[in-house]
Parts: structure tokens; sequence; C-alpha cells
DNA sequence: TTGTCGGCCGATCGCCGACAA
DNA sequence: TTGTCGGCGATCGGCCGACAA
């Protein structure tokens, strides 16, 4: 998965141990989020000093909600908590930061994903994040290619017109609501990779139903329209 | 699941033993159909008298395929190999069987499974299965609700029409084709039960791919176009 | 600036008889 | 008797500007 779009995807609050880290790991706190069975704690010690040796960037592939699997190491004993390698470089110099790059993020209105198959792009995600427009053109559009979490490329129609004008993603743009499965309230993520490319990210909804089928969901949208 | 329905979805070459026949049980017939790994049967008797102690028709809730689940318990050594109750019964009284249904069934056409969502219905299945028309009427139309294996009703617009006449089934027929996910080759099959409700059952044509999700058979529902 | 609405146009769906196998 | 085809009318998807929040 593409760094850039997966920290964009997570969102501000969420930072990721770099290899090399040191870092406590806390059985109990484990436990909690846990959701199988688990072996007795009681003997089990409340933290213990860990280094992170491996990080994985991940996706569902069905929901393309991401997460992380960070693989641990106990800290032998006397071993120093300090970081190593790559983040005690980091840790020491903030120019090892990448730097953030341009993202926005659209939680997606009713018109967004009921109507006319249109999505009501806000001009600062246009005018930062999108390639820009010929605004000599009458009206300007262009062909959009972004890719998801996957790597799989969507294309969507990118246009300026209305008056007063606006800028609307239309052609492509029901296709990928439906394959994605997207709802009022999902989150749109945006980003402009170091190359220029587009790529497009999702972060869902919390909802009290799960929806491993079409058909369910086809209700549940019959019932958002319902309430229109 | 309705026992005459699933008689007709599973087809005349097929003989289920009622409960209380004495059978034999064939392991090596048994592994061979196996797809998991079968436990080592040197050891094992090529054959082993049994009784059957329970019999459960049931059906797949994703594809409507019939099968049954038999249970049988070895006889006791010594015990002679011979029906008992209700089997022995039916053994030495042919009319001890229910008097076979009134059942039809078709392959789909290409015709049946992709044009237009209309289902040629043969004269016959429609004046022995189904209930009768008011030919008075011009257009003969009516509306038929059918039961499937899992009880679920579906219902059909029947219609008799064209130059010449033909049965036809016409709105919620396409429905039915999307929801059971038919194709060509496939077969219908109705039934007239006892209390004179029609039940309609499946039996998907042999296929090379599994159809797991929608995206492979829109994928080949596609390609059948094409060929034509 | 942008969310929602009604209008409208074109594509698709699905009902129809014609015709032939 | 019934499988396939072309036609065509109704419905739906989706692009549009108007308007107001």
């Amino acid at each position: 998965v593409n760094a850039q779009l997966w920290l964009a995807c997570a969102g501000s609050m969420c930072t990721v141990p770099p290899v090399g880290a040191a870092v406590y790991y806390f059985p109990e706190g484990h436990a909690e989020q846990a959701t199988g069975p688990v072996v007795d704690l009681a003997a089990a010690p409340p933290l213990v000093p860990c280094r992170v040796v491996d990080v994985r960037f991940l996706a569902e592939p069905h929901t393309d909600e991401v997460y992380v699997k960070i693989r641990l190491v106990p800290l032998l004993p006397g071993e120093p908590v300090a970081d190593v390698g790559d983040a005690a470089a980091a840790a020491g110099d903030d120019d090892g930061q990448p730097p953030k790059p341009a993202s926005f993020a659209k939680t997606l209105t009713q018109s967004d994903a009921n109507n006319g198959g249109g999505f009501s792009v806000p001009r600062f995600c246009a005018e930062t994040i999108f390639p820009a427009l010929d605004y000599r053109a009458e009206p300007p559009v262009q062909t959009l290619s972004a890719r998801d979490v996957h790597g799989e490329e969507w294309t969507f129609r990118h246009i300026y017109r209305g008056t007063p004008r606006r800028h609307l993603l239309t052609t492509g743009w029901s296709n990928f609501v439906n394959k994605k499965r997207l709802l009022p309230g999902d989150s749109l993520v945006f980003v402009r990779g170091e190359d220029g490319g587009i790529h497009v990210g999702l972060r869902r909804a919390k909802r009290a139903f799960c929806d491993d089928d079409g058909g369910s969901v086809a209700v549940r949208r019959a019932l958002v329209r319902g309430n229109a």
C-alpha cells in the first residue's frame, strides 16, 4: 500500500513507530481490543520493552480499510530502551521526516452518494490536489485518474461548470460509489503523490450493521432515500 | 425442504432409502467422493451392513442445490440384514409409496436467460402444472406464485399471447433470473404440490468455473452475449 | 462556496408480435 | 410448438443549471 495514501486514510491522530524504535508493549491493552479468547495474563508483566523490527502498511481487500501490522521483539535484559538505526536518525533530526504530501478528505453528502451520480468537489481540493484545469476551455473539463489503496485505477470526468461555477466529478463517479459501496457519511481521501499522480482512499463511517452482501446495502440505501 | 420439490430437483435417477432400511455402507466409495484427507482404510472392511436411522432433505442456501444427509448405524453382529418399521411396510406394499406429484423440468435457453426478460413456458407445463388460465380473457393473464426450496415466494406474470399463441412468464422473471444467478443451460423445475400450490426448484448445469461473486457471473454473462 | 432540487435527454429494460425451425 | 429476433414504449440513470443556505 502506498505509504502516503495510507497515512492520509488513517488520519493525523494516528502515528506509527518506525523500524528500530524502542516501544513499550502493553499486554492488557492488547487483550482489551482482542476479539478472541486471551490466555491468562495474571503472570504477565504490565508492560514489556520491545523493539520494532518490521512495519507493514496494509488494507482490507474488500473494504479498503487500512491497518498496520507491527512486529515486536522484546529487548534483552539490560539492553537500553533507546531507538536504533533509522528511528534514531529520525528522532534527532526533524528533517528526517518525509514532507507531508498534499491531501484532502471530504465526508460524502446525500447528494454525493445518492443523487444523479455526481460528486461535488470542494474548491480547495480541486485546486491543490487535482491537476490544473485549462480554464480557457468552455467548460473546463479533464479526465482524472486515481489509484486506490490496492493500486487499482479509477477514472472520473472532472468538470468546472454551473452557475455559480463549481468543480464536479461526473462520469465514472457513480460506478465508483457502487463498486466501493459508499454511503452518505463515508469519507473520501485524495492525495497528490510525489510523482504528481492522484491517489484515492476511503474512511468508512461507523455503522450499526455489517454489510457483507449487496442486498443489505441496497436495503439500507433504500431506507436512506426514504428519509429524504 | 419440501420433499416433493426435493425429489423433482434431484431427478428420477436418484433414490433415497427410507428410515429403517437396511443398507450397505462402502467406505471406499465414500472415500472416493471425499474432498478432504481420509483416514487409512487398509484395516476397514470393504462393506458394512447398516440401518438408516435418519434422513434429512436439505438445500444449499445460496445455490438452491439439493442434497440429503443420511445417518447410519452399523447393524449388531448377528442382526439380520432386513428392513424394519416404515421401510419394511413400504417394501412389501407398493401402495405405500406416495403418489408422484405433477412436475416438469425445462433447460433454460439463451432467450430464457438473456433476452428481454421473458420465459417461454412449454405448453405441457402450463396446462398440467400451472393453475388454469381463463381463456375467455383477451389476452389470458394471471399472477403465478411459486415457492422455492427455502419456502421463499416468487411471483410471475403468466400470459398466453403472441401469434401463434404460447405461454410466457414475463414480469418477475428477470428478477428471478438475476437473484438466482441463472444462466443458459441451467434447468428449472416446477412442481404442483398436493395443496395445489406451485413450487419452483433449480438444477444448475455443470460448469468449469465456480461463481462465488456477482462479478464473475457478470463477466460470464457478457461472454455468453458476445457469442450470440 | 456548495448541497439539494427539478428538468431533461439518452440508454437500458423488458413486453410485444413476427417468423421460422 | 417454441426459440430467436427487431421494434418500441416505459423506466431509470445521470448530466445539467437554478437556487438557496
